[in-house]
DNA sequence: AACAGTGTGTAATAATATAACAAATAACAA
DNA sequence: TTGTTATTTGTTATATTATTACACACTGTT
């Protein structure tokens, strides 16, 4: 049997919504922002983002507790995900590279446990930011 | 100037619960727990827990919203930690690797940006639960 | 004493997220 | 097309996590 492979409409809402966005937003945000189209309680926007999340159509910044599209297109699943995030400006970006993406996908320490999914979060300044 | 060495009563007493438990402690757990000592209201523990954080004595798990002891005598401050979580029984460890922390601290992009702290989580099973 | 820096106590509130339940819809087979 | 199951929805209420605001106390320095 498929995935699911089309959304319903309350998910293609939020989604759309945090496709268009230049910054992460957040749930609340959101739900200000769809009230308009008829989602009208925080649990409506949870469980697209919920949904979406799961599917890899967008991310959650976990130190943020902040939601962005997927950039990178062969993110069909949200188990290996890394973003730099700058700390003055907020701005956040995925990172799409492979060789991090290797190393972390093949990590094994000495404890036994299996990885199947990670997440990892760069913090810094960007370049606009640094040359302030 | 010297940076603070000595905790205060109200640090001392969160990072002693933190440090004794075996798992992840929840801010308002902390709150439960510190009550008979003293600390009646949420902000009195927030403080704590940030200062603590600071200066690396405890981490945050930013996926759980939840706090651990730094277990990693060379973390004198919170700037590279990385974590194994099991999905199943919610074990959480800090993860001591070298290669990994020296890979990470020296991962540059093509973005511009000058990286100085990160997070990672790695999630999975642990042993325990893997065989089950 | 005056000052700066840090920490404290308290109350109120903001921000983030989930529980519980009934109803509607979709997927699919008998 | 009916019954069955799973998923999604709408709604209300509530739980959980975290911060704002403000008055005061403690420390060390000038
Ligand atoms: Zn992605
Ligand atoms: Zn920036
Ligand atoms: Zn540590
Ligand atoms: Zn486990």
């Amino acid at each position: 049997m498929e995935k699911q492979q089309y959304l319903t409409k309350n998910q293609q809402i939020v989604l759309d919504l945090v496709e268009k966005s230049s910054e992460p937003l957040k749930a609340y945000s959101i739900l200000f922002n769809v009230q308009k189209k008829g989602l009208k309680a925080p649990l409506q926007v949870y469980r697209a983002l919920d949904k979406l999340v799961e599917i890899g159509k967008i991310h959650k910044i976990e130190s943020r507790n902040a939601f962005v599209a997927c950039k990178n297109s062969s993110c069909q699943v949200s188990k290996a995900t890394a973003f730099s995030i700058c700390e003055s400006c907020e701005k956040v970006t995925e990172i799409n590279n492979s060789k991090l993406s290797k190393y972390l996908t093949n990590f094994e320490d000495n404890s036994g446990m299996k990885y199947n999914k990670y997440n990892l979060e760069f913090f810094g300044l960007c370049k606009k930011c640094k040359n302030k």
